[in-house]
DNA sequence: CAGCTTTTTGAATACGTATGCAAAAACGCT
DNA sequence: AGCGTTTTTGCATACGTATTCAAAAAGCTG
């Protein structure tokens, strides 16, 4: 960084103040066509590029936008990371990004966080206790959970409509002829789960089905036991539905492991639309999550100076079924 | 941002001055053990965190290491990307992501990476090409190619042993009495691409052997196409050797849906181990990179003052066979 | 305890930029 | 040309920290 090239520099070189030249590349300035077109010259000549640092320290707001993960296991948090960062370009922002070891957000991170005063964090992969939620609000940091919610934290959540769609898939497979039923869950707490559970067994309910449910992690590996699970305990239901592609596709691999046949014998939906979904040993049915909107909301939400500092509430946003081999 | 705490607070707070906070938050400096006591405890009592930005303009450094991806097409990436963050971390920097929609690195990206004045950058899923080359060392910026190599950019690479490894590949190959072979590659230029063909092409003819070529781009669908072009045009061979594990995944199930079993009728053999290789419907023999060592090779290169701004070297790790059902 | 060395401390300064303020310039109008 | 108004410009300052320097405090030795 000894080869800064600075304001002052371009200033001399232009033949015009450092205030003219910081007023060039503030947006919103005032500046004459002809000292910009100076200004600009000479910032090109020398490569010249606004310190950030010294930028968000005298404006004390930052550029930098916190992006939380836990990890890789899903496949559709790259996605959204990828849709959040494009967005975020667009505004001007640039992401920081958390990768925690841990489901929980370690003091290390929070640090980070801090030390950068992120203009907000996006939390992904990772759940938010309320200690961690408290620190957020402590510091005026506004934050989106993703994909999630966390009752009583008091943070925004941006959600797909899970209950909703749950419901949807239960009179799919009801449609189908379908008369026994089967869940596989994830990690227990995990709203994604809970709303899905709920939906989806309050929708057979509705109906006059019971449902069998079983525990989960959101990994392949638990998906696969539990599928094998299934045959060999000889608890096979005409219809499975799991929390996530991931674990469906291990139902499925473990389905198919032992002969028993999809959707011929038993029907099988997901949820998330990954791109694996598609592929012809899965050709899943699942349900889609409205991601552009989602991303979108989530920005909305964090960098509105009046929303995000308001108590957080949770948007659930529609998704759509999306029908293919399994059903 | 506007309810910062700063040094001089907690010095207040402390009955010491801003400089001897300063030194408690500063590696190296001398501080008696009971100042830092009561530093420790006024800075805990107001949430103190030293403000990078400030800090970082003082010090001329920056704690931030750029990230540079392209997309998410290839599960190898996310999982490289979290052992770079967790040995950043360690190593008390911070990642700034950047997600490049492009092939190459683009201006905006550029001037990101500029302004924080990044300690370094990871090059991952992306080119960088000689302009951006040029950029980077006219900036003095520390670049590393993580598993690629750009020839004659001058930049530092870490790359899998790719030629050596395909080698080992046509070694096994042959081995299990294959004769006729097929190489799927990636896009064009990619030095994976080059350097595994080279290994693979150069290993098959010093046993008398030939090989068939095809091109692809690194995606499951080129893969797809490729298995089905493959038995639809009657070419056939007895092995098949994919460029990438994901391509891999294509044309077995290309293979699958045309009644062609593997290994009995065809062997196939991919490249990087990622998680789904692993998965019942694919049980993938491949070549695993060495992550952890290309990570820590990486990040010694970039932070290491001398070596990092040394003409660029290529750095090749061995790998490891893995041999699961297709052979 | 004097005299010396070492350690710790605070005052002052600099990093590179944005911005309030007042001066200067440009413009509009009679 | 002259005056009022608007726009543009430069000066000076502040953001929060690390660091130099000199002064003060603490150890050490005989």
């Amino acid at each position: 960084m000894e080869n800064q090239v600075t304001a002052h520099e371009v200033a001399k070189l232009a033949g015009v103040s450092q205030s003219s030249v910081s007023r060039v590349f503030t947006k919103g300035a005032s500046v004459s066509k002809e000292t910009r077109k100076k200004v600009l010259e000479a910032a090109d000549q020398l490569g010249y590029r606004p310190n950030e640092y010294a930028r968000s320290l005298i404006t004390r707001r930052s550029s930098l936008v916190g992006l939380v993960m836990k990890g890789v296991s899903n496949p559709y948090y790259p996605h959204a990371v990828k849709k959040f960062t494009a967005e975020l370009k667009k505004k001007g922002y640039s992401v920081l990004l958390i990768d925690t070891d841990d489901v929980e957000l370690q003091m290390q991170d929070i640090d980070a966080l801090l030390s950068y005063h992120v203009a907000g964090v996006v939390i992904m992969d990772a759940t938010a206790s309320f200690q961690t939620a408290e620190m957020l609000k402590r510091f005026r940091i506004p934050a989106v959970l993703f994909n999630r919610v966390v009752p009583g934290s008091g943070l925004h959540s941006v959600s797909c409509e899970n209950e909703e769609a749950a419901r949807e898939i239960a009179r799919l497979l009801i449609g189908r002829g379908c008369e026994s039923f089967t869940y596989v869950g994830g990690r227990e707490g995990a709203s994604t789960h809970i709303e899905r559970l709920k939906g989806f067994t309050e929708e057979l309910k509705k109906h006059g089905f019971g449902c069998q449910v079983l525990p989960g992690d959101f990994t392949y590996a638990a998906g696969y036991r539990n599928g094998a699970e299934l045959i060999e305990s000889g608890r096979l239901t005409d219809a499975v539905f799991a929390v996530t592609d991931l674990m469906a596709y291990g139902i499925y691999d473990a389905f198919r492991d032992r002969g028993i046949r999809v959707p011929e014998q038993v029907k099988l939906v997901g949820f998330d639309d990954i791109e694996m979904s598609s592929w012809s040993p899965y050709n899943l049915s699942t349900y889609v999550h409205p991601v552009d909107r989602m991303v979108a909301l989530s920005i909305e939400l964090l960098l509105d100076p009046v929303r995000s500092l308001e108590d957080g509430e949770v948007h659930y946003l529609p998704g759509e079924m999306i029908l293919r081999g399994t059903t």
